[in-house]
RNA sequence: GGGUGGAUGGCAGAGUGGUCAAAUGCAUCAGACUGUAAAUCUGACAGCUUCGGCUUACGUGGGUUCAAAUCCCUCUCCGCCCA
């Protein structure tokens, strides 16, 4: 395999693999800047869906832009807001309904009706500033049938194509031609290989600068679907980066990496962290020693890690830091017994604090992801 | 001293004859979370159990009743009013 080592982004080139954490409505909530770079995350994602309805899209374009409204100065990718179409329209009609010219969507802030076209959707990234960009997708439940799961894959081509040509009308019309933002489609296809093979070879033929992979990675039973993900990178251009939507838990993360897939976001390390689930490392040394494969397990690298709930009533007196080894700044200045008793009075310094140690874990996790290229 | 209201599970607080091992909230103990409607949600929360039940429970002790947290009496404690 010949895969890329990079990603060139007009704010810069980024080490393959990556791992952005989701920061949707302009924030990992909780953290302020410095503390996501000190955590070793240098590219966050905003969300399409939930910027356009605060603070707006044309807010953010006379407020000069992302970057400049949250003081963040790395590579931002947007994505589109077709996960919203599937969690807060395919999972409630009520919120909303698609139709082959967009998705038309409930404010889940006020109850107003917004409609998101895939042009529309490519227009507020421009508006929003964006560095990545992700088209308009339709992704569905992961047990829908066939027949439903071929109707998305249709739409999502048709839909990638017509963001394609607003991207390239947004580009002339903004005289980007010299710092373009990146484009990326998303391949749909549910667990059905033909599909996901016929929808890839079709957003490839229309061309954009990287593929994604979208809708669920694990079946109805919770299993990871090795041969969905492996085959769908393998229908993807050799050079052209693989981003895995919404992927996912550091065991998924490492398989998706094998499988191909290069980029990766999940709200896991800040939702899980500030409820309460810490990740650490049990065998650091070895593993960067070793690589990575050394502890595979039947496709599995979960011996590589564990969780603790940092709320149990076990942790009260627990005086040592979350993992010896972690240099994120909890653990260099607190210990578990001091995070438990955050938690347990409601101090968001708790949920800070884990969120800090969560996303250094995922951007070691990359780190020793990059070991295995070398 | 006289009158009056009250005492319910760790806490707060519903219930005022049977459907009450007792609403609800908090606290406690666990669990879940995968392109964030999530600082959220779920479950457990008297004891025992062969999961059908059983035992002990609504300040104390007695009583009425087929049946009492609920009605009556005694006592203890707390609040309020009058002297």
């Amino acid at each position: 395999m010949n895969r890329i080592k990079k990603l060139k982004t007009r704010l810069g080139d980024i080490k393959i693999p990556f791992f952005m954490p989701d920061a949707t409505r302009a924030s990992i909530r909780g953290l302020t800047n410095n503390q996501i770079l000190a955590s070793g995350i240098s590219e966050i994602v905003v969300n399409t869906y939930h910027l356009m309805l605060k603070p707006g899209a044309n807010f953010l374009k006379n407020a000069g832009g992302i970057h400049r409204f949250m003081s963040w100065d790395g590579p931002i990718l947007t994505d589109s807001g077709g996960y919203q179409v599937y969690s807060l329209i395919h999972k409630n009609s009520k919120l909303g309904e698609v139709t082959e010219d967009g998705a038309r969507f409930r404010s889940v802030l006020d109850g107003s009706w917004h409609f998101l076209t895939p042009e529309k959707a490519i227009e507020i990234q421009f508006d929003i500033g964006s560095d990545m960009m992700v088209v308009l997708d339709d992704p569905r439940p992961p047990e829908s049938s066939f027949e439903i799961q071929e109707e998305a894959v249709y739409r999502t081509i048709r839909w990638a194509r017509r963001c394609k040509v607003e991207f390239d009308k947004q580009i002339k019309k903004r005289n980007l031609q010299n710092k373009e933002p990146l484009l990326f489609a998303v391949v749909q296809g549910g667990k059905h290989i033909d599909l996901r093979e016929y929808c890839a070879e079709q957003l490839v033929k229309i061309g954009f600068d990287g593929y994604g992979f979208g809708g669920r990675h694990i079946d109805e039973n919770g299993e990871f679907m090795d041969e969905i993900i492996k085959i769908t990178a393998n229908a993807l251009p050799e050079d052209k980066p693989k981003f895995a939507l919404g992927i996912g838990n550091p065991n998924d993360i490492i398989r998706c990496y094998f499988h191909g897939w290069d980029m990766f976001d999940c709200v896991i390390p800040s939702r899980e962290g500030r409820h309460g689930r810490i990740f650490f490392w049990n065998d650091l040394e070895n593993i960067k020693k070793k690589g990575i494969k050394y502890i595979e397990k039947n496709g599995d690298y979960k011996s590589l890690y564990d969780t603790m709930n940092i709320g149990n009533a076990k942790f009260k007196e627990d005086f040592t830091p979350f993992c010896e080894k972690c240099d994120c700044y909890a653990c260099k200045n607190y210990t578990k017994s001091y995070i438990n008793h955050l938690f347990s009075v409601k101090e968001s310094l708790g949920a800070q604090m884990a969120t800090v140690h969560n996303l250094r874990f995922y951007s070691e996790l990359v780190e020793i992801l990059r070991l295995e290229q070398n």
